[in-house]
DNA sequence: TTGTAAGCGTTATCAC
DNA sequence: GTGATAACGCTTACAA
């Protein structure tokens, strides 16, 4: 099980005690000793047993966090970002994805008691979750965590996020000033918790305007993808239904309903214009620039470390929720 | 620091012996016992600190995979799978990132050894490394380790990367059959290990057919991303030399150097004709369909891993690299 | 300034 | 089939 702090102390000469405080370098030891034990330390490649010293310690410095997926751009720019607010804090990032699989995220929960994070971070399932009950074992454990992106309804935690709501109210009353009358939505699961605030603020939003937005204006994808976004946008383009505008969940939906209504033979944005959730891809590498909600990753990540760290402090059990403002980029695919 | 076997064993009146048999369904506990024990931990949230068990345990059933970034999505695919084929093989991955920094690199192989790893599969950083030699420290700590994707000449270990070498080669002679005679490399570091074997590959197979390609050719990026090679190439270009065929490190270099040949005017492939490595964006989303040399992933991942259990079990340290095959595919960039 | 010993939460080896 | 007890590698009083 590799060289332990028995060996440094043996090599030096020394008790273990000494060893163990020179190689933390607390105070209580001849400067010149301590100096000696370190050096022999990392001459023999001496890394504590983060194991023993955890245990001892009765902490781990580890910090949980879960995201669904890690080949999307958006998350893994906000995982890097975590990592580094962590960094900074002295804390280790443990990262565990879930594959939008709901015995993958119980079984990474899991983990997190095991390895005794001090905290976690979770991003939700984005597809429905009918009993993420698993998540109160965190408690059980006296695991504070925060919930970042989205939530689940049925646990009670702080949540940090983007404040969708407005987001769609803003990109709505854009197009609407350029023009459009009829909305369509196209992206992922109903019931999840993001999907149902994007629901309500077009439903409201379009109220306000005498438009209607039901439920057959909302198109749900199986998966939130190119393929099923293509797929559904054929679908749309087929029923010959009038549509002005198509908002979508993501850039790579985005991307698949332009495509297909360039094999229309319409124009974007002259006949429809898009707008899309995130801004992850480079748009000098895309087929088309798009006009986009970026969301303010920093913010994200800034402000549920720091709720986490509150938790971690006070103990507090309080549930609040911050909405993280985003910022409408408008570039090719709208008016 | 959460609930614990004590009070497990406690709650049911057992020891803390069985109710540890119990838990990790051991035989030699009275079965309903056992089956009470386990509801009871079940119900308590009881999962077992992985430090304490790995100290007893002497392992930890932990790998340590490492790559330079995660927000390639080459890099996230890879560790995904790497994931979900340690997954298999009953390992948890803790995952690592450099940021292509040296000290992180560094700071990452000191937490593996902390974390008392059992195994490392290490893709090395894409710019110079002037002394990896803490990679030595997994040694002093019987750590076993493979190289993927590359390597550091100085640290003796197995390696699994692509074949660049034919894979360039390949390449070329489709260029050259598609008549094109000036060519040029646009990438990262000169001096790695893997822009070494791609320069050789250059010169030698140009060589057979007398043409010549010397450093003038390899168009050495700071960094590989969008804006430097946005930039190689406007040089390139703004300078009138002859050029055919452009040959990139991966996709936003090849479309960044695509968007530049546009803005000159010039047609791809009818003028200048790219490929570039990896094949990591949907060709539907991109501005330009490109013709790549597609890396094996799967391939990549299952030999690595396959390799480092080898070294695990046999405690082996022979130092076999292994070479897996690529694929061009062709698209639009080439005739 | 240094060494000794108890304790962290498990597992494993024994007796019973 | 079950319950003590020693070990795992470290930190930290406390004693010397």
């Amino acid at each position: 099980m590799g060289i332990k702090l028995k060996d440094i102390a043996d090599a030096c000469g020394v008790s273990e005690g000494t060893a163990s405080l020179a190689i933390n370098n607390r105070p209580g030891v001849n400067e010149e000793t301590k100096e000696y034990i370190r050096r022999i330390a990392r001459k023999m490649g001496y890394f504590p047993n983060a194991n023993a010293k955890g245990l001892a310690e009765r902490k781990t410095g580890l910090i949980g966090v879960l995201v669904p997926n890690i080949e999307n751009l958006f998350y893994s720019k906000l995982v890097r970002n975590v990592e580094e607010y962590l960094r900074k804090l002295n804390y280790k990032m443990i990262l565990a994805t879930t594959n939008n699989d709901i015995n993958y995220e119980q079984e990474m929960i899991e983990r997190f008691i095991s390895f005794r994070v001090e905290g976690a971070i979770i991003y939700p399932m984005i597809k429905e979750n009918p009993n993420p009950d698993y998540l109160k074992f965190l408690d059980m454990n006296d695991i504070p965590f925060v919930f970042i992106g989205s939530y689940y309804n049925e646990i009670k935690a702080p949540c940090v996020m983007s404040d969708l709501y407005s987001s769609l109210t803003n990109a709505i009353e854009y197009l609407y000033h350029t023009g459009c009358r009829k909305f369509y939505y196209l992206g992922g699961c109903k019931s999840i918790v993001s999907n149902r605030i994007k629901r309500k603020a077009l439903r409201e939003t379009l109220q306000k305007y005498n438009l209607v937005f039901s439920d057959r204006h909302y198109l749900e994808l199986r998966k939130t993808n190119y393929h099923y976004a293509f797929k559904a946008a054929e679908q749309l383009m087929k029923s010959k239904k009038e549509v002005d505008a198509i908002l979508c969940a993501d850039a790579y939906t985005a991307i698949a309903v332009y495509n297909v209504i360039r094999q229309y033979n319409l124009e974007v944005p002259t006949d429809i214009s898009i707008i899309n959730f995130d801004n992850i891809l480079l748009p000098e590498i895309c087929a088309v620039k798009l006009t986009c909600i970026e969301q303010n990753v920093d913010q994200l990540v800034e402000q549920s470390i720091k709720i986490l760290q509150k938790r971690m402090e006070n103990n507090s059990t309080n549930s609040e929720q911050i909405l993280v403002e985003t910022k409408l980029i408008v570039r090719e695919t709208t008016k």
